[in-house]
DNA sequence: AGGATCTCGTTGCACTTGCAATGAAAGCGC
DNA sequence: GCGCTTTCATTGCAAGTGCAACGAGATCCT
């Protein structure tokens, strides 16, 4: 494969592997997968939900609208989630009563306690990957810092 | 009387926007979809397609096989982003006539002038991050190089 | 040789996602 | 008050995705 027909015109050289889109996808998907099937696994999640359950440990009880906001996800995308979270009995719906086109989520019981379980579980997973990293867990929380706090 | 459990009850502290697989969706997803939109007003291809094409104007002519190890796509993704492609005129498929299971992607010349266009384009992007990140992109580059690089 | 096994690429199926439209409720202007 | 617009949440539909299974072809093994 080493003599190949010369193109007609030549293109520009262009490096996949140095086209930060591509990498910063490609790390993303590494390391979301492998947390993907570890929810999955041991508690029946989506990440989607995952989003959706740690934002209402931390914060109670909130609007879809508020998710939305906060973690990045569109609106269907928390409507769904909520939806089979509700079927899953891990949170519960109540309308607001002040304007009543909001919902107001918030975990049932049995959500708080998968929560309990869940949530050490992701603190000790984040603990690893700056372990692993090392030095350069500090490089890439800079890089995304600056990436993330772009008003664009 | 017994129940009213305070919605603070046990649950770890844990900040989703600390959480670096998370942090890493985020920017993916908002740098990727910049370019998405772009790539798709302009010349009406998906993410998938354009690392297909991407990938055979560095490469020639390659295999499915060859592409799904190099471009972090499954092998059923590059197989329907090739058979999309091929009904675009972009690329082609012969057989290998050396080994009949494989086939053999190689741009048309419609995919090559598409390419001439698209990938100044693609280079001006990177530029554009990389001016605007500044400082944080070599860092950012670091970080997500000891990333990648982990032989999971 | 020829049957078992592996590799390559494709595809059927079920599920998820993204977009746009919907309905219900609130706000706004007159 | 009464239309008009905006906001919130949901959902129908079409397209995309992941998994598993498949068939064709190559390879291995006795």
């Amino acid at each position: 494969m080493d003599d190949e027909v010369p193109p007609e015109f030549e293109l520009p050289e262009f490096d996949l592997y140095g086209f930060t889109p591509y990498r910063l996808a490609v790390a993303a998907k590494r390391t979301s997968e492998e947390l993907a099937r570890l929810y999955r696994a041991r508690f029946g999640i989506t990440i989607p939900e995952w989003r959706v359950l740690v934002h209402l440990a931390h914060s109670g009880k909130v609007s879809v609208r508020d998710i939305e906001a906060r973690v990045a996800m569109e609106k269907y995308e928390v409507s769904r989630a909520a939806k089979r979270l509700r079927e899953s009995g891990l949170i519960e719906r109540k309308e607001n009563p002040e304007d009543r086109r909001l919902v107001v989520l918030s975990l049932t019981p049995k959500g708080r306690e998968m929560m309990a379980e869940l949530l050490p579980l992701a603190k000790a997973h984040q603990a690893r990957l700056e372990a692993r990293l090392g030095e350069a867990f500090a490089e890439l929380e800079a890089g995304l810092e600056a990436l993330l706090n772009e008003t664009n």
